[in-house]
RNA sequence: GCGAGUGUAGCCAAGUGGUUAAGGCAUCGGAUUGUGAUUCCGACAUUCGUGGGUUCAAUUCCCAUCAUUCGCCCCA
């Protein structure tokens, strides 16, 4: 028999981690709960229309990474890579605008895309993300930001830091996008083969290449902030003052630009050592209209639930609960009471495990020492 | 999609072109023992990811394939 196993880049979460996963989406359901945030669970998979048309074809996430089929009725689905494009389709689609404006949803759950599994990368992995719909408020801004440094810090992850960029409106981004081209032309042949395929196809991504000689080049290139208009300017650096009222510490990266399309003004990046970004967000004033909803400013965020984890395991052991009671017994007659007696303790909420083996009592024993619980109820004679 | 490494039991892991593939941990069975600890005995890979090739002979050499790890791209 050839033994069937989990698809590339998946994997299974077992039982002594997910305590882990336990605690982390408690932990957010409890802060994102009390800050009037609503869970939303949206289909893992949507028309590949959505994403394209969301989060633009230009991407590397569109472009290269989707994990796409054809179902019976020959439709083009698509798994879908991140949360954003899914809850604003919904939003739209069931109208939650008209409920009262503003919507702050959350979500949870596993995202795919089909790349080269690495480290702190699968094809399927778990995104924890925040929404706020119907808001322009520079407030708001400041408020998605801090809900998700509060889940970061409740965990127990309090060496991140958060970076933070403005991106401007959409005019701001085509002034800067003609300045750095115009920079960058004359250095096309310097540059990585990668930066000068971006250079007509998406120039700001060659902000953040990681090649020396591109780097350099981009010593003296302009930056986003001297393209910003005088009203973005004053947006970020009232979103900026706001972090500092909050004690947020952040650092400014002008070279900080989000992988999709749909962002404008604020973005924001939760970095680690270990595994760069456990997550971003940022601002997406055009992205409800782009899909059809109306006029709607908006911001969001995504953690990487597999990264934060990882960074969780090297910090504590896995939160668990170990049983309060163990039974043992030996004997046809014990052992027809011990399940009795499992079953009356366990309905007065207490955690009970039964042991099923039979076997001599120094092993039954030993399972219950191991076991961890707290009492060990002994049933039968020798 | 590109580059490099790895693939021997639940886990860690030695090993060699040729009779029975070390060892440790864990597990299981049993014995001893007034502590569930220790000690002792026993069990636990017809097989070295899979398929093919070279060879008289391959776990060991070659090829392919799959998986996995790390890096690039990109991102969470």
């Amino acid at each position: 028999m050839v033994v069937i196993q989990a698809i590339r880049g998946t994997r299974d979460i077992l039982p002594g981690e997910v305590g882990y996963w336990q605690f982390v989406e408690q932990t957010a359901r409890e802060i994102l709960g009390r800050a009037a945030c609503l869970e939303i669970r949206t289909p893992i998979f949507e028309p590949t229309e959505l994403f394209e048309r969301g989060i633009g074809e230009a991407t590397d996430v569109v472009g290269k990474e989707m994990y796409s089929f054809m179902d019976k009725g020959d439709r083009s689905l698509t798994l879908r890579p991140e949360g954003t494009a899914g809850v604003v389709r919904s939003y739209i689609g069931n109208k939650l605008h008209g409920v009262g404006g503003l919507q702050r949803l959350w979500y949870v759950g596993p995202m795919f895309r089909y790349e080269r599994p690495q480290a702190g990368r699968q094809r399927q992995f778990h995104q924890l993300g925040l929404e706020m719909l119907g808001t322009a408020a520079v407030r708001a801004d400041a408020e998605a930001i801090a809900l998700a440094m509060d889940i970061l810090a409740a965990v127990g992850l309090v060496d991140i830091r958060l970076e933070v960029n403005s991106l401007g409106t959409k005019e701001d981004r085509v002034s800067y996008r003609a300045a750095l081209v115009d920079y960058l032309t004359p250095y096309k042949e310097e540059l990585d083969p990668d930066s000068q395929d971006r250079l007509t196809r998406n120039p700001l991504r060659i902000l953040d290449s990681k090649v020396e000689r591109t780097q350099e080049i981009l010593q003296a290139a302009p930056l986003l902030g001297t393209s910003l208009s005088v009203e973005s300017q004053q947006r970020f650096d009232r979103v900026l003052s706001l972090l500092t009222d909050l004690g947020i510490q952040y650092e400014i990266n002008p070279k900080l630009v989000r992988g999709l399309d749909y962002y404008s003004h604020t973005a924001f990046e939760f970095q680690s050592v270990r595994f760069g970004a456990v997550g971003g967000g940022g601002r997406y004033d055009g992205l409800v209209q782009e899909l059809g909803g109306p006029e709607t400013p908006a911001i969001g965020w995504a953690i990487g639930l597999e990264r934060l984890i990882g960074l969780l395991q090297e910090l504590r052991s896995a939160p668990g609960s170990a049983m309060d009671v163990y039974i043992v017994s030996r004997g046809e007659k014990a052992e027809a009471q011990a399940l009795g007696i499992a079953q009356k303790l366990r309905s007065t909420g207490l955690k009970v495990e039964m042991d099923l083996s039979g076997s001599a009592f120094n092993k039954q024993f030993g399972r219950a020492d191991r076991s961890g619980a707290r009492v060990c109820v002994i049933l039968g004679g020798e």
